[in-house]
DNA sequence: TTATTAAGATACCATTTGGTATCATGTCAA
DNA sequence: TTGACATGATACCAAATGGTATCTTAATAA
């Protein structure tokens, strides 16, 4: 039913998603670029990054010829508001982690 | 190269686990009752179990003939770890949440 | 203009995944 | 003891996944 949860978790069920998340967590960068830190194809780099945009966790922007792939930090929120349920049994700070998510988007 | 980390996540990406897991939460549950709760075989729920269980968040007590599914808080450290990480950029909080799991691990 | 460069699209392949059906094993109860 | 019940294990299947190779398109630079 919740694609947007869905598509967050299957994202980040991979672990070279995982390395680009963190990757561009440092630094926008485009397919060439990111291609040069993985042992794989453009091609296959490109599909992980389709997923991760299907996800939510990054954004492209078309610059030219390039295409500037940036993490969308808000795209993590489904994941955390589905931790969030855990928190109720545990603790109650995750909600200041999305909180600060949230701030971050609107910067 | 992080096999919990990699199971964790993976364990995650499925809709299915995800609601074992918040069932689980609530109640400790042996596979036939958590059969009951999906429109599918007990065959296929074990599977979705086992995986759970390589990613480290259910443990599993044999009863007389009955297998006692148990959710396992701290399974979820690595992917909260992970996540750790981006709150370098973001906020500083997660980290409590991880705490609060290290407590209820030691109850 | 023309060659090069960055990326998109597609077809194809092997493996994994999520599911079923079926059979075997161990435990409880009459 | 014997039958019923809870689970384990295995073989099998269709679809999804992660990857490659190849071709096309668009933008930049010489």
């Amino acid at each position: 039913m919740d694609h947007q949860t869905q598509n967050a978790f299957r994202a980040l069920a991979d672990p070279t998603r995982r390395d680009i998340v963190r990757i561009l967590a440092g630094q926008d960068m485009t397919i060439a670029q990111l291609t040069d830190r993985f042992d794989m194809t453009r091609a296959a780099v490109k599909k992980h990054l389709t997923v991760l945009s299907d996800g939510g966790l990054i954004s492209v922007e078309a610059r030219g010829r390039e295409r500037i792939n940036r993490l969308e930090p808000a795209g993590m929120t489904p994941v955390l508001d589905w931790l969030s349920y855990f928190d109720r049994f545990w603790d109650d700070r995750l909600a200041h982690l999305k909180d600060a998510i949230e701030r971050k988007r609107h910067d």
